[in-house]
DNA sequence: AAAACCGGTGCATAATTTGCATCGCTTGGA
DNA sequence: TCCAAGCGATGCAAATTATGCACCGGTTTT
């Protein structure tokens, strides 16, 4: 697309960090890549870039045109993908940033679902923490996010948000099995796992805890992957915590999920989110579509 | 600005109609021409024209690129307002298409006293009819719309509502002018001049009117121009209406106005919007900000 | 003090774009 | 029915523009 050329240079020297470096990596000689930014630079009325000894970086104002030109690259895209709609053709891209807990079941579930109707549609899936969830958004590297409370919320627009009960995960012959749902103190009684501060599950855990002195997390081992954490519970007689979402009922006849009480514990909100003021891509829309349908049934 | 360069020559073949005038207007040869619009329906991969004997029109992908391109090319003077805004310029234009009743007392005392902290921010200012404003909008010429009662509200994303009364405008010496608050009955008793069905007031009255058998609308005048309707009022003893915003308080002490009840009429609705979506540039966006406090404190 | 990089520039060359002449086609009026 | 007018497409040479190469002056690193 020609008229993206410029762009794309300015990416690429960004990305390098210098001229000369970006030119070896865009099959251009120095020189010319160095005149095409300064004609640009010309013609948009303001230097973007200021000159390092070393190279160069971008000024405020190329921030800001950094940002333009993702939204440009992201809507030129959604515009392709309306056209192709036009002639029927039902093509399209989705790419998520999620949670570890919806990667297991949840997810696989509905873009299976999605893709019997729509085969055509391709999708990029990645566990994100929510921070990094939102920076994806920003950047136009991911189009919808789904994930726990993220922490910063200026960029992201909840579209659909539904509360979720931390459970307690164990083997089936453990003792708090036998109970409907779990006091938070009768649960750190026993050997835990825990994630870290990272993860929403941790920071609910511990704001509860901390409401009484007597209750307090000792995790005997701490892990990012709740993947991990629920089989470890298989093999050492300890309990683990996971939002339900994450957890595949019935499954494992031999592990089991009960709920902590909602009294000690507050649920997570698991949000479903875009960037603010993004028009998303037909099959992204789409796609958020059949999932807020999904989660509003989940409540 | 050289990537904007096919996207300049598209919109000029659209307005131009065919290839060849459309190279007349823009110092260039038609065969030139020709070769740049199949150059880039080549590389964007569908074509956006048809070909008809005496000329092209736009398809279906030609439509949406149409749209893409004037969302672009605001964008990107966006860009440059916020890049201008960062060295210290206080600059940018602002475009707002109103009704009527907004022209001669409420936008001009708006603008003059934002223009006194901006005085680098330009306008333009024009009178359009509910239709034609949520197209303007839709078509990025217009960046803020503030009409009565806008007929089609897909694109139009209302910022801030408030609600006005009809008023009844006539001489000081007329017998309604010693009521506070005037019933619709009483006020269609004497003669009145009245706008066209294309404006809310009319629009508001008729439905009003029709509750009742009685009362009925028979304006002497008709007229497009309330300006005229209410300078009329002085030289013949008639009743004229209008939105209270656009009447000047206490200016002319021959003329009054008197609010209609609401019991018999309906208040209209002065609604402040942009496009659905969109975000506005710099200078726009604050004097939108500006109004909305303006408003809100009206009611 | 020298080597390694960096962005910028003059100049010849390569690549692209343009203008001109012309083709084939459809349409509207004599 | 035919012909002129208007349209988009295309081959080819000229003009314009971008590129590569060699090199400059500067700063940092060794």
């Amino acid at each position: 697309m020609r008229h993206l050329k410029d762009f794309e240079f300015i990416e690429g020297v960004i990305r390098a960090g210098s001229i000369r470096k970006a030119s070896e990596d865009m099959n251009i000689t120095a020189s010319a890549l160095n005149r095409r930014i300064n004609r640009f630079e010309d013609e948009f009325g303001y230097e973007i870039f200021e000159r390092l000894p070393r190279g160069v970086r971008l000024n405020p104002a190329g921030e800001l045109l950094l940002h333009h030109i993702r939204a440009h690259r992201s809507d030129f895209a959604r515009l392709k993908s309306q056209v192709s709609d036009l002639s029927g053709v039902r093509r399209g891209h989705v790419s998520i940033a999620c949670s570890q807990a919806l990667l297991p079941y949840f997810l696989p579930r509905e873009i299976a679902r999605y893709r019997t109707d729509h085969p055509g549609v391709t999708f990029s899936v990645n566990a994100r923490d929510r921070v990094e969830a939102e920076r994806e958004l920003s950047e136009f590297a991911s189009d919808i996010a789904l994930v726990f409370e993220p922490r910063t919320m200026v960029d992201f627009e909840v579209v659909c948000a539904i509360a979720q009960p931390i459970h307690v995960v164990m083997r089936a012959d453990h003792p708090l099995a036998g109970h409907a749902e779990i006091r938070l103190r009768d649960a750190l009684r026993y050997s835990h796992v825990a994630p870290s501060e990272k993860f929403a599950v941790r920071v609910l855990l511990e704001t509860a805890a901390r409401r009484h002195v007597s209750t307090q997390l000792n995790p005997l081992i701490e892990s990012e992957s709740f993947d991990f954490m629920c089989h470890y519970v298989e093999w050492e007689d300890m309990i683990s915590f996971q939002f339900p979402i994450g957890l595949d009922y019935g499954q494992t006849p031999d592990i089991v999920s009960r709920p902590l009480s909602v009294v000690d514990v507050a649920p997570g909100n698991l949000l479903l989110g875009q960037l603010r003021g993004r028009t998303l891509p037909v099959a992204s829309a789409r796609f958020m579509r059949e999932l807020i349908t999904t989660l509003s049934a989940l409540t």
